[in-house]
DNA sequence: ATTTGATTTAATGAATCAATTGAATGTTAT
DNA sequence: ATAACATTCAATTGATTCATTAAATCAAAT
């Protein structure tokens, strides 16, 4: 079997990706990064673990390709491998949510209201915001909004949108959005801002896909 | 966090996914299982592991989704889960091979020729089968050609082909494949044929990438 | 109903992985 | 140089995963 060694060795390296991706702190951990580089201890203060626990899960990422450092002064920045890491990442992420029913059930559950209607894809906004005719309303905390937004949009976090909500247009349809497709806080504001007499919709799959799907980001901080 | 917990629930499952795909003795079920449905004896036999640890290997492999299962009087037949998986695993093939040079080095080292020129993709071979100029040689075991294979292919089994070259024409190009881009015996079918005098070359991405794609797969055996 | 054959389940021990602690490294500022 | 800080390394412990064995299902044939 010529073939066999190179075929399993093949497989044991393929193996360990995917081992290296089984562990939700990993995960967590590269979903920060994604966002944009982070030294070490931020990492560790945002995932909730220790510093040394962080530093070796980090190692394990690093080692397997999935993100790169660089030093400046006593930092180490931790950013994504470059290239196609995100496409395998974005990958398993499609691959869950189309087949994962009992994850979509969760989902909607947690927002008890019918979820098809209230959605805006990808192509859709990009017309609308064409024709200005659109208010983009980015709901995540500011620290992630200023490392990169859609164009145009402005930052309400969640917590705060209930109190600002004068600063919304009400002539105007308002998409909202988020991380991923997974983060609630999208949901949540679609939800209030509808009850508050305002027309609002979600955008589909949230600020990663857009910028994984090569659409422009702006990152110059917005009032 | 409203978000957090679920986002973290998302995660978890995923990473479950990531753990199944990280064993290797479970990938190298799937890639038999992805050559059509088989019995658990069966890939007890092909894998080279005991029964009792094959069983629970596909029991994870079925929890996950990656296969379902179906029952024949005293067999109990494996075959992928429906739909997306095959995707997802293609994906993640694709990434290891883009990225994982160091592997790439071991293939081209073990075939110690320039990958390149020998290589055709499926394109180029679509439209020279469309004009007949072209011999297509299947080099896997007969056993994996009658479950599947590229139309109008021959099987000559690697191992058989030094002393059937006869059956082959020596007026048209022939284009050699395999199992998939990893299988080397394809790299070799063409190294021997070359220095036989015939003019080989090497499909892209072999039989499943071929299947993968949704190209048209015979299934009657070939004299 | 019993036997046979194919597969799954349960229980065990060995190997691997994860989190914690404390020490070691390397970099900047004094 | 030394002190202070960020990160990594090493050793320990507890938890998971893997392979093996033997026992338990479950369907077909006798």
């Amino acid at each position: 079997m010529v073939d066999t060694d190179i075929q399993t060795q093949m497989l044991t390296e393929f193996a360990e990706l995917a081992r290296t991706l089984g562990n939700v702190h990993r995960l967590i951990l590269l979903e920060h990064i994604a966002q944009g580089e982070r030294a070490v201890e931020r990492l560790a203060e945002l995932s909730a673990l220790s510093i040394a626990n962080t530093s070796q899960h980090l190692q394990h990422l690093k080692r397997a390709g999935f993100v790169e450092t660089r030093r400046e002064g006593k930092h180490i920045f931790y950013r994504l491998g470059s290239g196609p890491v995100l496409n395998l990442l974005t990958a398993l992420r499609h691959y869950v949510e189309h087949n994962r029913s009992e994850i979509r059930a969760l989902v909607t559950d947690s927002v008890n209201q019918p979820d098809r209607l209230e959605l805006i894809s990808r192509e859709e906004l990009l017309s609308r915001m064409k024709e200005d005719s659109v208010t983009l309303l980015d709901v995540r905390p500011e620290e992630e909004f200023v490392l990169g937004h859609l164009p145009g949009a402005i930052n309400i976090p969640f917590e705060e949108l209930e109190h600002r909500l004068s600063e919304l247009p009400d002539d105007q349809e308002i998409v909202a959005y988020c991380r991923g497709p997974y983060c609630v806080f999208s949901f949540d504001a679609v939800a209030m801002l509808n009850t508050k007499g305002l027309s609002a919709r979600r955008l589909k799959n949230g600020f990663l896909d857009w910028k994984a799907t090569g659409q422009i980001v702006e990152t110059a901080k917005q009032g």
